[in-house]
DNA sequence: GGAGACATGTAAAGGGTTACATGATTTG
DNA sequence: CAAATCATGTAACCCTTTACATGTCTCC
C-alpha cells in the first residue's frame, strides 16, 4: 500500500511519465521505498485500470512515446483514504538488515570489528546521498527529515558498538 | 534471509519446536521481526530439507506430537556464512509506515493533530511492549536495545512534528 | 461439555524481483 | 559506429499472507 501511496503523491504532485518516476526511485527515493522498476510500471497499469491515475501519450521526436499520468478525482479519493490510514496504522520499522544485530556477539572481536566499521561506513554512505537528494526534493523534505533522523541514530549505535567491542578487547 | 537467520539463530541458542518458535514471535519478537505462522513452519522444513537442522520427534501424553529441532553442522556453517553478510549489508529501513509523512501537509492541521496523536501513541504502546520483552529475552538484549532507539527516535520525531503543527495552527 | 491451548500444517491468491525483450536516439 | 539513454513492458519464479484444516488435551 505504501508504494502505492507514494506512486500516487508523485504524480499528484505533478504530472509524470513511468519512466521519469523511475528516475527518480533510482536516483533519489531508493533510499526510502523501494519500488523496482517492474513494480512501478504494474502498479501505474493498476492504478490504470482502477480508473485511480489516467494517462495522455506525449511523443517527442521519433522517441518512444510516454505515457503521461495524471491523477483523477477517484484516485485523489483513494489518495486520501489511504494517507490518513497509513498514517495511523504506524508499525514497527522491520529492518531486515537489524537481525544480525541479534548474534553479534557469537563473533570474535577481531572479526567483529572491521564488520561494524564497514557497517558504519556504510550508514554514513547513505546519510551523505540522503544529503544529496534532499536538496532536489524539497516537496518531500518531511520524509527526507525523518529518514535522517533514522540513520543518525543508526549511526550512533554502531559507533557505540564499536566503541563497546574495542573496550572489551582492550581490557 | 533475515527470517532464516533469525530462526537459526533461535534453534542454535536451544532446540526448539515450531509452536514453540511461533508463540515466541507472536508474544515478543514480532516487534522485531514479522514471521508469520505458515511461514516459520515452511521455512523450518525448507530448512529440514536443505539439512541446516534436523529434528527428534517428542510427545507428551497423547498430545499431537512436536518436532523438535536442532541445528546440525551444516547450519552453523550457514549460520555463521549469512551472519557474517548480513551485518555488513546494511540496507535503509523501509518502514512502509513513514511513506505517508511524506504527504503530511496535504491535511489541515485539525485533522492532522488526531491523526499524529494517535500514530504517538501507538508509538509509546510499542515502547511499553518491548519493555516487557526486554526482560523475558536477555540473550537478544542488543536487538531490542537497537529497536528501542529507534522508536524513540520515532517518538521524538512524532512529537516534534505535533509541536509544529500545532504551533502554526496556533500562530 | 465447551472453550481455549497444544501442535502441525495445506491451499489459494497476491505481490515482488530478476532476467529478458524491444527498438529508437543521442553522444563520443 | 558503438555505447549509453530513452521508453515501455512481459515471463517465470519465489516468497508471503490469509484462510482453512485437523485432532487432542486441559481447565472451568
Amino acid at each position: 500500500m505504501d508504494k502505492i501511496l507514494f506512486l500516487l503523491g508523485l504524480i499528484r504532485n505533478a504530472d509524470m511519465y513511468g519512466y521519469q518516476i523511475n528516475e527518480l526511485l533510482d536516483s533519489h527515493f531508493d533510499i526510502i521505498v523501494s519500488i523496482t522498476r517492474p513494480t512501478a510500471y504494474r502498479l501505474l497499469n493498476k492504478m490504470t485500470a482502477d480508473g485511480w491515475i489516467s494517462f495522455r501519450e506525449e511523443q517527442i521526436g521519433n522517441r518512444p512515446p510516454r505515457k503521461v499520468f495524471s491523477i483523477t478525482p477517484k484516485g485523489e479519493d483513494a489518495f486520501q483514504k489511504i494517507l490518513r490510514q497509513s498514517l495511523v496504522n504506524y508499525s514497527p520499522s522491520q529492518q531486515s538488515s537489524a537481525v544480525s544485530l541479534a548474534f553479534l556477539r557469537t563473533l570474535p572481536a577481531d572479526e567483529l570489528l572491521p564488520l561494524l566499521t564497514e557497517r558504519r561506513r556504510l550508514v554514513q554512505e547513505l546519510l551523505r546521498k540522503l544529503g544529496e537528494g534532499e536538496q532536489h526534493q524539497g516537496d518531500f523534505h518531511l520524509l527526507f527529515e525523518h529518514q535522517r533522523q533514522h540513520f543518525e541514530t543508526e549511526l550512533t549505535w554502531t559507533e557505540d558498538m564499536i566503541a563497546r567491542v574495542q573496550a572489551e578487547s582492550l581490557g
